[in-house]
DNA sequence: AATCTTTTCGTTAACGTTAACGATTAATAA
DNA sequence: TTATTAATCGTTAACGTTAACGAAAAGATT
């Protein structure tokens, strides 16, 4: 059963009638080897399309020195905090890659703080970091990051969402503006023509998010696309978040409208506006919110929730590991940029996307 | 950088007292080794929890002998066949497995004859396979199959639906019952209270299949756990599919109905029904249906079906492919039984899913 | 021309596992 | 007892890649 298998740095040797140490120099790019040998050994390597052999080489190279990532994402408070997911995801992968060499590093920073998330990565970088990755939550902080990570060729993953930034990056998110299209379609197909629609931004001392942001835009696009545009009415209402919801804005611009009501939450907090809205029980409300976390489940199975959209963060933080590894042995970026399906969940399909379900 | 890696074989070796090729003999269950020694080994592996190295293991195995995998599937018989996907998928995970490795051998059956699958089975048999991926479609030459691979310890993994055999096997594939539940709770969202509904199931000459089935018993059964079950009417039509469909008695059924109608057909062939309702394009028709095919996804984006349920058919033979690596290398099964989550999909997702994506 | 640098390259020992091959000891037969 | 066979075990070379080490050749310096 033996086979015709690609060939080995051995052959490579033998065809360009040097030794293995001079091939190995050349793959690698070091120096001592003579530009006319070094030619020739590139011209054979094109020739047999030679690829290495990644087993053996990670069966080496995992004795010696290890891949090693730096993960830079928000602080995780309480135990249901949602980057607890990535973080789950991206142990998963790491265990899975043990025996393959790989480590990897935690870096936290405060959401509300863009200083701690300059001071953890300027940490970051006096290490001696393969790869990173992490969340482009500040502008100007993650430029200067990836400035410095630029010069000196270290891998950026960027989970959750995307900002134009001024230096090139990979991307492992859910697109936010198709996110919000996809919550059109939905809850129009159950106010069917003419539909009374409020989009909730839950916003917080620094404003509204980026991804909410794109959210609502891909919200409003999606019935500007329909053949009779103009017939929905939509109203955004940005709601502050400190210690509590203040629903002193919602209550007469929501509940006192008469009819059916389509409710558009833009990020994960869709259970705190229901457990505000209990004793407005009758109002005939559908919504449409983000993320499976317990509460939001919760509602699901009761009823008060109809859909909600799943961007995989468990999923995020495996790729990203997973895709980092493929890149960094084997030069392969293409696994590094993931546009992250916009999963539609409801009641009866809830169960197979929690507990970090890592299937596609 | 170097770390406390877990124990090789060596080490092993040297707490027992004995040599590499004694634990080697151990851990392959090979004879030549003592009661005691062998005994004594086995505790030292106990205590230190010790784990062979996949890597090298493979690294020394690629070269000697394969992993050589039969899939036993339905013909395909043009370009845009169902039986390509989980193909394509099984594929990418060989490819991506190369090195390690592994080979796959394709036989197909024709999927109205059974003699076909038993001939085939037949001759996979004849050879050396280390694991098998089919498709239960055949009761009872599924059984015989089953029952001469449990004998030679042959593992097998079905894609695609289940039905109870005679023996216990693996699947990946998607809960029928449950894609009727969803498919129901979807429905409804869209007719609301008292609505009116038809099941199509598009049958053949070997009758009704099992996934078709279990989606309807999932559709009936979503309706029966509502809280005022009964009010809402369903009806099932079961349509032979030869060389066309035969619309005589859904026309009257169906189309003469007044008020919004909800159809969920049980199969892939939805655009099928549409092709031939074009000329009732004013009837309110509500549409659910499953898989991602060209044409379903056309009828998709014109609006003329709201909803279609994806069953992930690369990625089953993707997982199939790599769960049977995990199991062969490893003696880990946990990957070879897999409740493929039950996709939704409306114009706005669609392009995620399509073409194979490999993400969970 | 002789010595010293520098460049260029081949040799070799690992990484951890596998299995063939011998070597040693124990068990049986003569 | 000695010869023969069987059971038990250790040694070794390989899988393909990596990189340290040192040898040889070429170049520069007195």
């Amino acid at each position: 059963m033996k086979n015709e298998n690609s060939p080995g740095i051995k052959e490579i040797a033998k065809l360009a009638g040097v030794s293995i140490g001079t091939i190995d120099r050349v793959l690698h790019n070091r120096p001592g080897v003579s530009a006319k040998t070094k030619e020739k050994v590139l011209e054979i390597i094109q020739q047999t399309g030679y690829k290495k052999n990644i087993l053996a080489s990670r069966l080496k190279l995992a004795a010696t020195r290890k891949i090693q990532i730096a993960c830079l994402i928000p602080e995780i408070k309480d135990k249901s905090s949602y980057w607890k997911l990535p973080q789950y995801g991206i142990n998963k992968a790491v265990a899975e890659l043990k025996e393959q060499g790989i480590s990897i590093s935690y870096y936290y920073f405060n959401s509300f703080d863009p200083r701690s998330f300059e001071e953890q990565s300027n940490e970051i970088l006096k290490k001696d970091f393969d790869a990173i990755i992490s969340v482009p939550f500040f502008k100007t902080e993650s430029n200067q990051f990836l400035q410095k990570l630029e010069e000196s060729e270290i891998a950026v993953v960027f989970l959750d969402s995307r900002q134009e930034l001024n230096f090139k990056a990979n991307y492992i998110n859910q697109d936010s503006f198709k996110a919000g299209q996809v919550a059109g379609r939905l809850l129009e197909g159950l106010l069917k023509e003419n539909g009374l629609y409020f989009v909730i931004n839950i916003i917080n001392e620094r404003g509204i998010q980026v991804n909410n942001l794109q959210r609502e835009q891909g919200f409003r696009a999606y019935f500007q696309s329909k053949s009779n545009p103009g017939k929905d009415e939509i109203y955004t209402i940005n709601l502050p978040f400190d210690d509590h919801l203040d629903l002193q804005e919602i209550i007469p611009k929501v509940i006192e409208r008469q009819g059916p009501k389509g409710i558009f939450v833009t990020n994960a907090r869709s259970f705190r506006l229901l457990d505000l809205l209990k004793e407005y029980e009758d109002t005939e409300l559908f919504l449409v919110g983000f993320d499976l976390n317990e509460q939001n489940l919760a509602y699901l199975k009761n009823g008060k929730i109809q859909f909600l959209i799943n961007q995989k963060p468990e999923y995020q933080g495996y790729a990203a590991v997973k895709g980092l590894y493929k890149y960094l042995t084997s030069q392969d970026q293409t696994e590094l940029n993931i546009d992250i399906p916009v999963d539609i969940i409801v009641k009866e399909n809830a169960e197979f996307y929690m507990n970090g379900h890592m299937t596609p």
